[in-house]
DNA sequence: CTGAAAGCGCTTACAG
DNA sequence: CTGAAAGCGCTTACAG
């Protein structure tokens, strides 16, 4: 199939000989730029009306290298499959389109080597703009695309040496657990032992954020807050069940309340649940730190974080249209609690 | 910070000067023709090192152009926020990248207009082919990049001009009702009506397909197919709920079972538990042509059918790769059915 | 083993 | 109002 199909294609000599017109005329016709070359109104129709019977097509490769201008912005996402990244890439693709330039999105799977590659991958094709998003070592990626002259933001996770707008954890972190301890303590029967934290990496500054405002509200609520408490094994499913085995394991006593850091770290302390008796998830109170619609229907009542995703790629298209900002400025967004009805 | 970072970028130009040896000959290092042109050894160790101290990425519009050939492989699909399409994207710039082409992914939202504009994008940035996944017209799509002579291939929705690669709805759909049938019969309570299908689109080939599998299967049980058992009023969420509602309102009855035809229709099912009583779930009989991973922890058992995903991809590619097939080919791939523990 | 030169399909300053 | 020409940064057939 696919050799057989790669005919020659249509360029803008061949639509100058079928109008009689030069190639710099028709180039101008079909770039837009006609009416400043004063070309007249009958030979641009006369033009158009030939590129579309033959089925004209500019080559981008053509017109991006000789403009010096290709007009992609890239993007890394580590995933597609949650809520909160997949609707990242469709507001990323819908601004970018809203502004004529073309989105590349590249799934780097927190892949420290694959997001360089991408990284690579996009300044080969001389993208104009890089967003990062997730990226484990957002300055890294900085530096490779600064030297080559092409300015990246960072999403979601921030860096220093560029622009980096983020979910504000820390407060975020600290309503929910505010709102958890809250609902606890109207609860008749108070249930085992203390409230705990579930998922995440203490290395990446969203959980240190999100740590810290799990403790600050802890210790508003007059509770010690125990180290011990906080199990940031990893977001993986598996990593979570395993750290919700063993403070079980530990204690003896299930936790009053769990905070899991991510969807995906949900699914490991359900996957427990679910082998565990279900029927336990209704002692607990239980909240998680983003969003997914089938989780407001699970056996417990489940408070969620949901990042304001739209207000973020707001500001992340701003600084892509040029809005001044410091170079490490750093923007956060307040994320919004949700109430299961 | 946009403008001042585009500096003059390095050429091979520049490093044939460092290196004090020619264009070609630099080019051709840089490209790994080198040998074929049996360049010495060492003046190739040489090119690299100053391509690399100059920080040299090379420039992928001027390659693509001169070669005819843009090293990239296009997809549109109609949205990332379910597991479905997300790991179909996952999958697909995976398989892309282990044949060094670059993965260009458009989201389209199920937007017949959207999904022309982003195929016309991608043929002026000359992809190689592309892969029409869910697309609404796919045998529109097919003409027009046939017409500028770029193969393309369907995947979830088949059409006619193109090889397509689907998942074999009917013998999902069959063994989806006939297990949700079994486990029904087993039940003490039989419950309320008949089990009822809800979701998707009458126009579309895979609704048909599961419709007649539903109906095959309430046949072998000795159930009467009725229409109106059948309620395909569009995948959204709200069209679901509605369907459901008028169900309930018009036989004063909950159906005993539900056939639920995608995730996005099963969230519309599951709010109107929410509204008219969550407990309500327990009594009927669930099954889901898709699969989520938070489904399984709802309050019914649920059944779920789960696309092979990897084998469809990998089939896909093995067209991309150059598998002769009929034009137009159409590949059925069994989907798993998943019952919950 | 290496280099000069043509050409991919555009855009745009220049000339008229 | 329009055209000839240069040039974007590569690749590759050709010549030596």
């Amino acid at each position: 199939v696919g050799k057989a199909l790669n005919k020659k294609r249509i360029t803008i000599y061949d639509i100058a000989v079928l109008a009689k017109t030069s190639a710099s005329t028709v180039g101008s016709v079909l770039n837009g730029t006609w009416k400043s070359r004063r070309i007249s109104k009958a030979m641009a129709q006369k033009v158009e009306k030939i590129a579309h019977e033959q089925g004209y097509s500019v080559n981008m490769q053509a017109s991006a290298l000789r403009r010096k201008r290709s007009g992609i912005i890239g993007m890394i996402l580590p995933m597609y499959d949650n809520r909160y990244f997949s609707s990242i890439a469709q507001l990323f693709e819908q601004e970018a389109r809203a502004r004529d330039l073309f989105p590349m999105i590249s799934c780097t799977l927190r892949d420290p080597e694959l997001e360089v590659e991408a990284v690579r991958s996009m300044l080969n094709y001389r993208v104009e703009q890089i967003v990062c998003t997730g990226a484990t070592d957002p300055d890294k990626i900085t530096e490779l695309c600064h030297s080559r002259g092409v300015p990246t933001f960072n999403l979601d996770l921030p860096g220093t040496k560029a622009p980096s707008v983020i979910s504000d954890n820390y407060s975020g972190a600290f309503d929910l657990t505010s709102e958890l301890l809250s609902v606890l303590s109207r609860k008749p029967d108070k249930g085992g032992g203390d409230m705990i934290f579930i998922g995440g990496r203490n290395s990446d500054h969203n959980t240190k954020e999100r740590i810290r405002g799990f403790q600050d509200a802890n210790k508003k609520f007059g509770n010690q807050p125990r180290e011990s408490n906080v199990l940031a094994w990893g977001y993986a499913a598996d990593k979570a069940e395993n750290a919700l085995k063993n403070i079980v394991d530990r204690t003896g006593n299930l936790p009053s309340g769990i905070f899991v850091n991510s969807t995906i770290s949900l699914e490991g302390v359900m996957n427990w649940f679910q082998k565990c008796g279900i029927g336990e998830l209704k002692k607990i109170t239980l909240g998680c730190f983003d969003w997914d619609p089938f989780a407001i229907f699970l056996d417990s009542r489940i408070l969620m974080i949901r990042q304001n995703v739209p207000d973020m790629m707001h500001e992340i298209f701003s600084m892509v249209d040029g809005k001044k900002v410091k170079p490490n400025e750093l923007i956060e967004i307040k994320p919004t609690i949700i109430i299961a009805p």
